[in-house]
Order: C-alpha cells, then sequence, then structure tokens
DNA sequence: CTGAAAGCGCTTACAG
DNA sequence: CTGAAAGCGCTTACAG
C-alpha cells in the first residue's frame, strides 16, 4: 500500500536505481535530480521497507533484547538503558522472553541479540550474541565460550552482605529466591551456604514459585505462609529485591520490625529500593556501565564477526543501608546512597 | 549463513515449493516427504528467514509498542502485560520511543501499532493503529478520530481525589507533574484547576523538567529547591506515582511527617504504590484489562481492516490509601488495597 | 551520470 | 502429488 521506490521512479521517470542511490545518499545522483527524488518521496509518503532492504543487505538493523525473567524490576531497568542505547542509535529493539520465542524455533531477523542470562543452548543463533551472566565459578568451566560475554561477579558482594548479617548477630538466616537461583552453581547461593556453613549455623531456603508475572504477589502468598508455620528468621538473605521488598510488606502487615527484629537484604539495587522505608541493603551494580559495554561488544562485533571473543567482568558492591543495620551509628556512612 | 529452503531442497533433491509446503504445514505433500524435509530442516539447523517472509506476505508478525516517556513505571508495567499477551501470540513485540524513530521517517515492518500516548501527526503509518489516550474531554474535538482508541478517563477520579483532599482542610494543594501534563485540555490538571479555584484556593504549580531519563532524580531536585524557597503545601497532587514516591524522599528527608504535614496523591497506581509507607493514594486503572483490549483491537483490524473504527473508554478509579489520610478510621476501609 | 538486470529467501498461483 | 516460475521491494554490480 505504501509507495516504493518504483512508484517514485515512474513519476519522474528515471530509474529505481537512481531513487535508490538518491535516497541513500549515494554518489551518483546530480543535485537536482536528488532534490527532485526527494521531494517526490515525501510527496507520496515513502517509507522504506524494512523488510526488502534486509533481504538484501542481511541487516535488519533490529537487535533482540532477550530476558529470562521479564517479571523482575531489575530487567526493567536494563531495558530502559537499552531503550535510550539504541535511542541514539540506528538500530530498533526487540524485547524478547527467552524462555518464550527461543525455543519455539529460533530467533531470527535480528542483527544481534543481548542475553540477559545465559543463552538456552537449543537456541540456534545466526548472529553475535553478547551474554551478561552471573559469575559460576568454574562450575560451567568445561564448556566452551560461544559468545562475547560479560560476568557479573557476585562472589565477594554475597560474602560480604552474609559477613554483614553473621556480625551482627543474626542467626537464624534464610535464602529466598525463585528456583533457578537456588542452584549450587549461583554465586549468591553459594556464599551463603558457605558462610552459614563455616559459622555451623543451618540452612533456610525459602523457595518462591513464580509461574505468573506477577513476582511481589507469590512473595507475599508464600512467605506469609512460611512465616505463620516456621517463624521468622533474623534475617532474610533475597536473591533480588523484588523478593525483598515483597517481603517488606508482609513483615509489616504481620507486625514484625525492620531491620531490629528481622532484617532484609536484596540484590540488584533497583532504584527503588533506595525509597522505602527502611532503605533496603542491596548489591549494587553499575548497571548502566553494563548496558553500554554489552552495546559496544556486540555492534563491534556486528562490523567485524571475525573479532576474538571478549569477556568482561563487572564486581557487585554491597550498599549497606538501614534494612540490615540494628546500630544506628554504622548506617550513618552509607544513607546517602 | 544459515541454511535456506533452497538447500533443503538440493539436499533432498526436490523443489523448493515442496519444502515451504512441508515446513508451513500446507497439504499437497505425502507425509513421508514431509518427514524428510522436516527431518533435513532440523539437521541443516534451519531457520525461517522472517524478512524473506514479510517481504512476500506482507505480514511481519511484529507490533510496536511506541511510549511517549519510557522513564515511567507505568510504562514498564505497561510493556510486562504487552509481553506477556504476545507470548501466547504469533507476534514479536518491538518497543519503540515515540519521541524517537518516529519521528526520524516513520515506522516500518511492523504490522501494526500500540500507541500509549497520541500518535505524532507527522508518524505516517501505514498500518493499524491502537492509540490509549487520556480523556481530553472535547478539546480536540474538532480532530476526526483517525485510530481506535481507548480512552482513560481521568475526569471523576480526579476530582475525587480534588474533593477528599478539599475536605480535609487542606488548603495549599499544588500540582506536581512534567510539563506535558500540565496542560488545560490535561483531564488531572483541568480538576485540580477547576476544583481549587471553586474552593477559592489559588493554584500553585511545580514543573519537573526532565530531560533525561531518571525521573525520580529530577523529582528530587526540584522539590528539594522549591520547599526550602516556598515551604511546604499541604498536599501535592502528582500526576504519576513516579513523582510521587520521589517526592516521598524529599519529604522524608527534609523532616516532614506523611500525610499529616504534606499529603501525597498520585496516578496509576503502579505495583510499588501499595509496599511503600504511607501507602499511596493514587487513580487506579485496570491496566491489564486495557492492554488486553488494546491488543485485541489491534489484532482484530489486522485481520480486517475494513472493520469501523471502534473506541472504548476505561474509568479511572481514585484508591485512598494512607497517605492522604489525616483520619485514621477514614483510611480502613481501603488500606486492603 | 544513468538504465536494464540480477538476486536476497521466501510464498503462491500456474501448469503438468 | 510435484516442478518451474513469478514476484514481494529493495541494493548493487554491470554495462553503456
Amino acid at each position: 500500500m505504501p509507495a516504493t521506490q518504483k512508484d517514485i521512479a515512474q513519476k519522474i521517470g528515471v530509474s529505481q536505481r537512481l531513487v535508490s542511490y538518491a535516497l541513500n545518499g549515494q554518489a551518483g545522483v546530480s543535485d537536482a535530480m536528488r532534490q527532485r527524488i526527494l521531494q517526490t518521496a515525501d510527496a507520496l509518503g515513502y517509507v522504506p521497507n524494512r523488510m526488502a532492504r534486509a533481504l538484501v543487505t542481511g541487516r535488519t538493523h533490529q537487535i533482540a533484547l532477550c530476558l529470562q525473567r521479564l517479571t523482575s524490576t531489575f530487567a526493567h531497568e536494563v531495558t530502559q538503558h537499552f531503550v535510550k542505547i539504541v535511542m541514539d542509535s540506528p538500530y530498533q529493539l526487540m524485547t524478547v522472553n527467552s524462555m518464550g520465542p527461543v525455543h519455539q524455533g529460533g530467533i531470527s531477523g535480528v542483527d544481534g541479540a543481548i542475553f540477559f542470562g545465559s543463552v538456552p543452548p537449543d537456541a540456534v543463533t545466526h548472529f553475535p550474541v553478547v551474554e551478561i551472566l552471573n559469575d559460576t565459578r568454574g562450575f560451567h568451566a568445561g564448556e566452551p565460550i560461544r559468545h562475547d560475554a560479560i560476568i557479573l561477579i557476585f562472589e565477594d558482594a554475597s560474602r560480604a552482605a552474609m559477613k554483614h548479617l553473621l556480625e551482627q548477630q543474626m542467626r537464624r538466616i534464610a535464602f529466598v529466591s525463585i528456583p533457578c537461583l537456588m542452584e549450587l552453581y549461583e554465586p549468591r547461593y553459594r556464599a551463603y551456604g558457605t558462610l552459614m556453613a563455616a559459622a555451623g549455623l543451618p540452612v533456610e531456603k525459602i523457595v518462591i514459585e513464580s509461574r505468573d508475572l506477577l513476582i511481589r504477589d507469590c512473595v507475599h502468598q508464600t512467605l506469609e505462609k512460611y512465616f505463620s508455620e516456621h517463624g521468622f528468621p533474623d534475617a532474610l538473605f533475597c536473591s533480588n529485591d523484588d523478593i525483598a521488598i515483597g517481603a517488606y510488606r508482609v513483615l509489616r502487615r504481620m507486625g514484625r520490625r525492620i531491620p531490629h527484629e528481622t532484617a532484609v537484604l536484596g540484590c540488584d539495587d533497583i532504584e527503588e529500593s533506595k525509597d522505602h522505608v527502611p532503605a533496603l541493603t542491596s548489591i549494587q551494580f553499575p548497571c548502566e556501565a553494563i548496558c553500554r559495554c554489552a552495546w559496544e561488544m556486540l555492534t563491534a562485533r556486528i562490523e567485524n564477526p571475525a573479532l576474538p571473543p571478549r569477556t568482561k567482568s563487572f564486581k557487585g558492591r554491597l550498599v549497606v543501608r538501614e534494612s540490615t543495620t540494628r546500630k544506628r551509628i554504622a548506617s550513618l556512612v552509607n544513607l546517602k546512597n
């Protein structure tokens, strides 16, 4: 229905080639002719057909952002950063749930993809990919690095988090997480397990099953039931901030004070965490820098597929706020964050 | 680089047509042959080229979600709903900042688009569009409805919000908003202005200029400066929840109690609003139902472009929570929300 | 400086 | 049931 280059060419009485060259700003067209073509294109409401162009150039100028759990607020922040980055680029962003279409025959029609989380092994990809992964400390060491990768190192910050809790005499510390983050290779869970064992304390796991997308509601249900059956831990080590903030509501409803009765610690340090009372202690990554780095890696590889594989690491950092600080003094240092 | 239908056809020694028919599950291929083709496709790692298919069918199976201010948490919730909806459909979702590419020559290569906010007049679209708009109460009545539309009616709820504040003897009520929501045709601002005038109270506007994407930081800066220069209003009518929650932090930092010294009221009722202390009073819309309705309108029109234009309205509803309730009793009714 | 033509990977009438 | 072919709207060598 929209006008094509052929329509423009016919209207003026020139060849389609000339129209294409004029529209794309290539040499080989006289200035007068270029003007005329541009005006006619405008008059006809010409919009280039991206599909046709993509078919011949092999480039769609679309990038897939593949998120494993689109449900999380952190995923939202990541998306925002990419949307912002993409706005200044010639690319468009396609948001894909990597649990979804990838498993239904692969993604196609993109110049590259950024996977937040590991690339599913059955995702046949014929395009450059950057993975943003957690540090699994050699757990998957046998597997070759198939893609450019950004590694998020949770190890040190997680250990620091546990030490911080243990130092304040918290004994009953529960790890609260969705199932996929409660594996042995998961750095947060490892740090938790290791330090609990070292302190001679028993592990306590609270699993949040979230089939649908509203994770906070799942947290409410699960924790309410758990606390009434098992009582309250001294501290909750939550695998992300959404879970932590979900826990806030439950604790508050059940009349439990944070942090003095139950401390809460999250991961990802989403924007919102600072706005809650008490402000949430969390593990922070330079999210924007990570996104920009991933973008740079991806576009560099699209330009030059022969580049050697690259890996870059980012270290998480424990940001102590009020939600885990029982001594008022100790918290003042970080309150500004 | 990926295998094509031609590759499969050559490998087996049949025509490309047969491969296409087999792959698409169309009649006209013997079962044995279909099996063989499917297996070969699998072995070769065949992924259909969406561009080529789109070029001939005219369908890309991509839908653009165009958001005006990608910055808002509400936009995130809308996106989540669409991602969820799209997962169960044959479509993919492209997230577009309608301030962006639309102004750079139009969107192309999508089967349709959902605009959250009005479609820019210079966005030449050759595909079905659904607009999700605020009720401007006939302000743009002269303009024909160009697209299927969903109208969000803020009018009643905004008036209810103002009455709620005024009933509690709040006199100095400020309207806090980004500039584009502080126009005369904007229903929230209209209700605010009308009821303030009726009560014989002066209008007080606080404009949040947010050039970049981190709106809450802008709120912090603007309000901190404003309050120290002009003192504190009795209540803040914020045009969205992000602004309201941003205001929380400033008020808290400056030692101002919510709601007893300054009440705060938001719009959109994002998930997070319930988790803050005090819980935020806000204007709620059935967000998921709205998204599903938009989706249904769009897909129906894609199937049948000749359909008469449709319009559907949704009414906002004031959800009173603690952030505006000075009398403890009165709030109990709604606290469950 | 310009025209006529091939081809990207598909779908789909059109013949056999 | 199957093959040979046209064509979707572009880009880009290839001749003039």
